[in-house]
RNA sequence: CGGGGCAUAGCGCAGUCUGGUAGCGCACCUGCUUUGGGAGCAGGGGGUCGGGGGUUCAAAUCCCUCUGCCCCGACCA
C-alpha cells in the first residue's frame, strides 16, 4: 500500500478530552475518530490493526474448531424474555422499538440468538459437541464510556458459544479455548494473564478472565507472591484471621465527634488510624427490611461476597438515608453495631477487633473501646471484604500482591442456564431429552488494540508488535519527489517486497524527512526501511527497528534476506 | 443516576470578569527559497463563537433554557 492512496489524518497535538496514552495515540495516528459518548469510526490504519487482530483470533478459532457464523445485530424482545433477561439485564441493554411498535434490542452478546439457532438445528448427542463463534459488533449502553475505543458503548468482540451433551465434555472444550486464547494473546504480543473470574450478567459456574497488565487498566487482579494463583480482586476468598481474639483492656466510652462522619473524619479526630475503627453499612434484606454489615474502617466491602449471604437482597441495595433515618433514628455517618433494630453480620476481620471505635447510633456521638461479646452479642460472622495487598494467599502460597489490569477476554461454563430456559434440548444415547450443557467464550477485539497500544508505546507513538501493526515495514524514501532514481529504486523494493509477501507501507508523501519520520514514528510501523539517493551511492539501505535499536546500514540488494532474517518477520506472508 | 467542568476554524487555545461586530499557533491553499528528525518568507481560504429564547442602540461576552462532550463519584455509614 501507498500512504498517498491512504487517509492517515496524523495530528501533532491529541484532543483535549483523551486521558490515556491509547486513546492519544490512536486519534494523533489517524486510527479513530469519534462520533459520540463511546462511538467511534475506524480510519484505514486503524482498520487494518483491527483487522490483523482479527485475523490472529480467526486462526486460532479456526484451529480449537470453531465454526464462524455471524448473527444478528438486532435482537428481538421475545428471546430476551425467553431467557429472562429482557427484565434482568437492566439499562446497558439499548431497547427500541420497530415501526410495527415490535420491541427489540442492539445486541450486547448473543447467548439467545445462539441458543435460539441451536435448539432448532441440533437434535441429536452426535451432533456434540459444537463450538461456533463470531466477530461482530456489540452494543452496550455503558453508563459512562471512556478512555477511547478501550469503554466503548459500540465496540467488535468475537464470542463463541459452545454446546455439549454433558459437563465432561464442556470442561474439555473449556480446556481447548482456555488454550486457545493464551495462543491468541501470545500472538499478539500482550502480557498477559488468566484469573479467576466471577460470571456476572452472563451467568454460569466456572469462569476465567484474561487480563493485559497495564496502570490504566480499570480491573484489580490479586497474585500470589509465591503459588500460581490469579484472581480478579472481587473473587479472592479471605480465611478467617487464625487465633483467638486479644483480650479487652478498655472500658466503653462515649465521645463527642462533632460533625465527624465518615471514618477519614473520625480517625483523623480521634487520631487512631482507620483500621481501629469499624463501618457500618446498611443494606436491603433478602425478603424486606434492613442488613448491618460490619468492617474494618481500612477495609472495602466486596458487592459479590455480600449479595450471596442469605440476609442479603441480591442485587445488593444500600439503604436510602430515609430508611436509616427511620430505623435508627440518625443519619448513615452515625451507625455502629450496638442496639440496631436489625440483623448485624460482621466481616471476618472486623470480628477480631478489640477496643474498638464505632457510631453510637446517635449524631454527633462515637463509642470507644467497644469489644465484641462484651458490650454487644458475638457476631454472625462472614467474608465481607476485598482482598488487599499483604493478604495470606487462598492457595496458602505467600501473600497477595495487586496489580491493574484490562480484561480482553473472559471465558465461561454456562452450564444449562440459557438452554433450559430457552427449551434447546437433544436426545441422548437413551433417547431422553435433555437440555445441553453450554459453555461461551469473549475476546474484546477493539479492546485489544487499545490495550496493545497501552503496553507498547514511547513518547513518539505507538510501537506495534509485529503480529497486529498497520504494516509489517514501510519503505521510507529520503526526499523522492526532487530524484526520479530514488523513486524508481523505492519502487522496484516496494514491487520485490510485495511480491515476497511483506505487508510494507511506501511512504510516497510528498513531506520533509523529518514530517515522514514523525509520522511513521507515531503510527509505530514495526520495521523501517530507509532509502536515499546517498543510500544509492553508496549502494545500501538503513534498516531502523521502531522499538528502538540503532539503525543498521545494509547493502541495497540485501533488503528482502535481511526482513527474512529477523525472527518476527519470518514465516509471514 | 449525583456532582463538577467545558463547548470560539480540522487540532490545540486566547478573547467572556469589564458588551462595541473575532484572534493566535499548528494544519490547509498559492508562490519563492529550503531539504536526513515536525523549515523560512510572502500572500491567501476557512468560524451563523453548540442550539433556542431574552436584555440592549449593540451580545462570543449579561440572563434563561435546551443539547452535546469530558472528568469525578456512585462505599458518608
Amino acid at each position: 500500500m501507498k500512504i498517498s492512496a491512504l487517509l492517515v489524518p496524523t495530528l501533532r497535538e491529541a484532543p483535549a478530552d483523551a486521558e490515556i496514552a491509547s486513546h492519544k495515540l490512536m486519534v494523533r495516528a489517524g486510527m479513530i475518530r469519534q462520533i459520540a459518548a463511546g462511538i467511534y469510526t475506524w480510519l484505514p490504519i486503524g482498520l487494518r490493526v483491527l483487522r490483523k487482530v482479527e485475523q490472529v483470533v480467526r486462526e486460532e478459532m479456526e484451529r480449537a474448531g470453531a465454526q464462524e457464523v455471524l448473527m444478528s445485530g438486532v435482537q428481538p424482545a421475545e428471546l430476551w424474555a425467553e431467557s429472562g433477561r429482557w427484565d434482568a439485564y437492566g439499562p446497558e441493554l439499548l431497547r427500541f422499538t420497530d415501526r410495527h411498535d415490535r420491541a427489540f434490542c442492539l445486541g450486547p452478546t448473543h447467548e439467545e440468538i445462539i441458543t435460539e439457532l441451536i435448539r432448532g438445528e441440533i437434535r441429536s448427542y452426535k451432533q456434540l459437541p459444537a463450538n461456533f463463534y463470531q466477530i461482530q459488533t456489540k452494543f452496550r449502553d455503558e453508563i459512562r464510556p471512556r478512555f477511547g475505543i478501550m469503554r466503548a458503548r459500540e465496540f467488535l468482540m468475537k464470542d463463541a458459544y459452545s454446546f455439549h451433551l454433558d459437563q465432561a465434555s464442556l470442561n474439555d472444550t473449556y480446556e481447548d479455548m482456555y488454550r486457545a486464547y493464551c495462543r491468541v494473546f501470545d500472538c499478539v504480543g500482550l502480557d498477559y494473564r488468566a484469573v479467576i473470574a466471577d460470571t456476572g450478567a452472563i451467568g454460569g459456574s466456572k469462569s476465567h478472565e484474561f487480563h493485559v497488565l497495564a496502570e490504566s487498566g480499570e480491573d484489580h487482579i490479586a497474585f500470589s507472591s509465591e503459588g500460581d494463583y490469579a484472581a480478579n480482586v472481587e473473587m479472592v476468598p479471605l480465611s478467617a484471621p487464625q487465633g483467638k481474639r486479644p483480650p479487652s483492656q478498655r472500658e466503653l466510652e462515649k465521645v463527642a465527634t462533632p460533625d465527624q462522619h465518615t471514618i477519614d473524619e473520625v480517625s483523623r479526630f480521634l487520631g487512631v488510624t482507620a483500621a481501629r475503627c469499624v463501618k457500618t453499612l446498611v443494606v436491603a434484606a433478602n425478603g424486606g427490611g434492613l442488613v448491618a454489615l460490619v468492617l474494618r474502617g481500612d477495609h472495602d466491602l466486596n458487592t459479590l461476597k455480600a449479595q450471596s449471604l442469605d440476609e442479603v437482597a441480591e442485587p445488593l441495595r444500600f439503604a436510602q438515608v430515609d430508611e436509616i433515618e427511620a430505623a435508627t433514628g440518625c443519619g448513615p455517618g452515625s451507625l455502629g453495631p450496638l442496639g440496631l433494630p436489625f440483623p448485624v453480620v460482621a466481616d471476618a476481620s472486623a470480628s477480631m477487633s478489640v477496643d474498638f471505635i464505632c457510631g453510637a447510633n446517635e449524631e454527633g456521638v462515637h463509642l470507644v473501646g467497644v469489644n465484641w461479646g462484651r458490650d454487644l452479642g458475638e457476631p454472625r460472622i462472614a467474608d465481607l471484604r476485598n482482598a488487599r495487598v499483604g493478604d495470606p494467599s487462598p492457595d496458602g502460597k505467600g501473600t497477595l500482591d495487586i496489580k491493574r489490569g484490562i480484561e480482553v477476554g473472559h471465558i465461561f461454563q454456562l452450564g444449562t442456564k440459557y438452554s433450559e430456559a430457552m427449551k434447546a434440548t437433544v436426545l441422548d444415547e437413551d433417547g431422553r431429552s435433555v437440555p445441553m450443557t453450554m459453555g461461551c467464550y469473549g475476546i474484546g477485539v477493539s479492546r485489544i488494540v487499545a490495550a496493545a497500544i497501552e503496553q507498547n508505546h514511547d513518547e513518539k507513538g505507538i510501537i506495534w508488535p509485529d503480529a497486529i501493526a498497520p504494516f509489517q515495514c514501510v519503505i521510507a524514501p529520503i526526499n523522492m519527489h526532487k530524484s526520479e532514481r530514488l523513486r524508481a529504486a523505492a519502487e522496484k523494493l516496494y514491487g520485490e517486497l510485495k511480491r515476497e509477501g511483506i505487508d510494507v507501507l511506501l511512504y510516497d508523501a510528498r513531506e520533509r524527512p523529518g514530517v515522514m519520520f514523525a509520522d511513521l514514528d507515531l503510527i509505530g510501523i514495526p520495521h523501517r526501511l530507509v532509502i536515499s539517493d546517498r543510500g544509492l551511492d553508496a549502494g545500501i539501505l538503513e534498516y531502523k527497528s521502531r522499538s528502538g535499536d540503532a539503525p543498521e546500514e545494509i547493502p541495497l540488494g540485501d533488503a528482502m534476506a535481511y526482513l527474512r532474517g529477523i525472527s518476527s518477520l519470518s514465516g509471514s506472508g
